[in-house]
DNA sequence: CTGAAAGCGCTAACAC
DNA sequence: GTGTTAGCGCTTTCAG
């Protein structure tokens, strides 16, 4: 910049005018021509870090996922770019692998970086690390999850109602043993969806809790073994209640085999649309409204990076595809 | 930092030596002491955009990629932020989703952020913003796809003899009629797996004009019709060569169908193991070495970071998984 | 062992 | 219309 300001002849200070367009009428047409004409020549390559040191604000904000490989999140976290894109600021995304611990550093070198904002999907233990966050007075909203006693807005689906609503429609259409393939993993999306699915089966005279499985995040082999014994009860229906389950049960070569020949019925919670060629109607799924969320993550956030304090949440409703 | 100052009744410059290391047995034990209880009693957070204005360094690097959502480039930006991560690096994946414009807006935001560091793949007509990475003297390394004339260095897979020895497999197994699905995107990568597919099939003299398929991007009708074609030719093994068209394949109810009633063969450049399950041995894929070309690109990335003006490349050879 | 002070590149009063 | 200048928060010589 000095360097422009030089070759034109004239200050440091009306060169910044120019170039970050804030300058009305304040600088005469003449200077301004030369002073853009001599950026472009000398490659002029702004410095966010000086700027942002200045004016006190990053136009960066970050959405912390659990894992980014599951695609709802990787949907969420391009939604969530456009629409960042869109209002100038950048968003990335950093991934917790639901680890604690991995949340709290990523939070630390996120506040380092002086974000304006942040998106996150609280991991089982993180409320220490939110409230990281709010301490610092730095805009959070909360995520597909939702933890009490953090200052922020949230954005999450009606897990409950979408998975009663699935499974009652399941019954209806003639399933009667529906087992639960379910996993370790202690956060309100997936305890919700269990208990709806517990609730709907002891209310038809169902339930049964050999039909109830969970498989392990990080413990393949023991997973394998649970989904063998899925086929020993053989059950006419399967609700898997996370994508991550659904896929582990589809990529297990036996139970894949057992389910279309015996014309299992499958529910996954999650869109798995590309499952559709193999599986044909005997798969139904629940789909987010990830779009809709993305953008109303953003507009929560960007109002709250706007001042305001008041924190507000929306609960989404899911559809059954069939 | 100030205020930590204050609070002790140090100066600044001793804070400073304290809380980023460099202190050896210039601080006393005393004064150090006092210094981090003070930092984590007030809940002292870095501000790295002061910090790397000064030292010129954000330990920021960016991966830059055409298409997040494919599994093997995300694969690939998972590797190289562990990597990265160990080495003190934060890496940031951008996606310019094929596009040269948004290649060109993503190079500028990530030099006005002064990152140290750029590993990118390359859009097809994306060489002047890679110049513009270059120009500025920051470390650049392609990767995937290699261009010309670049100052750069890179890391790719040898597509051209893992694709002719994967088809001269399929032949020597009993396949005569392997059509060829392929992208059209002239890039390198793309460009050579067809001409292996081409001129192996012609030195067996089974090559047909009719078997070699084009889907478009960015056209999904046009490309519908074009899977349908086809089935007009029943082959007995269809080559896709990349994991889009492999997708795009199964995806397409029809052409699914028509592959698992006649058996037909698959062969897909690009890890698919999910498929495996359905398609069994049928589906053959040729896996690259992700994790090693990810640990590579960080490597030559932080060489040059480190100083080194020379450029290196290195070629990886990929393996047919049967 | 510790402090004073300059300066990274930029912006925004305020002065002219 | 344009220039001068202070300062964002940090590091790093150089003096003491």
């Amino acid at each position: 910049m000095k360097d422009i300001a030089e070759a034109v002849g004239v200050s440091n200070a009306t060169v910044s005018l120019v170039l970050s367009g804030n300058c009305g009428t304040r600088v005469s047409g003449e200077v301004k021509r030369k002073v853009l004409e001599a950026a472009e020549r000398m490659g002029y390559q702004s410095n966010d870090l000086a700027r942002s040191l200045r004016i006190g604000k990053t136009n960066l904000i970050s959405v912390i996922v659990t894992d980014i490989s599951n695609d709802f999140f990787g949907k969420m976290s391009f939604y969530i770019q456009e629409e960042a894109k869109k209002h100038g600021y950048l968003a990335i995304t950093a991934n917790t692998n639901e680890s604690d611990s991995e949340l709290d550093t990523i939070v630390s070198v996120l506040l380092g970086k002086k974000v304006d904002g942040i998106i996150a999907v609280p991991t089982r233990n993180g409320s220490s690390s939110l409230r990281k966050i709010t301490d610092k007075g730095v805009p959070l909203v909360q995520l597909d999850r939702f933890m009490e006693g953090i200052e922020s807005s949230y954005v999450v689906t009606d897990n409950y109602k979408s998975t009663e609503k699935a499974v009652e429609e399941l019954i209806a259409a003639g399933s009667r043993k529906i087992a639960l393939v379910t996993l370790n993993l202690d956060v309100d999306a997936i305890r919700e969806r269990k208990k709806a699915y517990v609730d709907v089966m002891k209310k038809n005279g169902l339930y049964n809790e050999a039909l109830v499985k969970q498989i392990k995040l990080n413990d393949k082999k023991a997973s394998a073994s649970v989904l063998r014994d899925i086929m020993k009860c053989s059950p006419d229906a399967i609700f898997c209640s996370s994508r991550r389950t659904f896929l582990s049960v589809m990529e297990n070569a036996e139970l894949s085999r057992f389910i279309s020949e015996n014309s299992v019925r499958m529910l996954c919670f999650d869109e798995a649309k590309s499952y559709k060629s193999i599986l044909n109607d005997r798969l139904w799924y629940i789909e987010q409204p990830v779009e809709e969320m993305a953008k109303k993550a953003f507009s929560l956030l960007l109002e709250k990076m706007k001042g305001s304090s008041e924190n507000s949440g929306t609960k989404f409703r899911s559809t059954l595809v069939k």
